[in-house]
DNA sequence: GTGGTGACGTATA
DNA sequence: GTATACGCCACCA
């Protein structure tokens, strides 16, 4: 048993899962997955595991997770602090001054996926 | 085994 | 409505 040793565990993958479900042009914030996973409040372990999604394989679409305001909080972890604005606006998504512009419309529930 | 940290969110003042 | 404090619990040193 344990042959996942060391891979992430369960809760890593439930993460990347979730956010590869993500369509294109659309966004999902952290605790809107962390109640997903169950794990509601836990909201900064999804953070978390986002951190490390920028070496997951595959590659995770993490710029279509921002936080509660709609604000790219994990810009940074792109490398450049002006990437995860540009890879949004390439997908459809408008942001201005790091935030997601009208954040409610381009918002996707992973719980009501077929929501739209 | 212990402690500290964190891409957040909610509660309270 | 703004500001501050705390909680969540998985990962790393």
């Amino acid at each position: 048993m344990a042959r996942e040793t060391n891979k992430t565990n369960n809760f890593f993958e439930q993460v990347y899962e979730i956010v590869r479900q993500v369509p294109e042009g659309r966004v999902t914030s952290y605790g809107a997955i962390a109640r997903a996973l169950g794990t509601a409040g836990s909201s900064r372990m999804v953070g978390y595991a986002m951190r490390a999604a920028s070496g997951a394989h595959p590659p995770i679409p993490a710029h279509r997770v921002v936080n509660r305001v709609g604000l790219l909080s994990g810009k940074r972890a792109f490398g450049s602090p002006t990437l995860m604005q540009q890879l949004l606006n390439n997908e459809g998504v408008t942001v201005v001054d790091d935030k997601v512009v009208d954040f409610a419309r381009v918002f996707w529930d992973p719980q009501s996926e077929g929501d739209d």
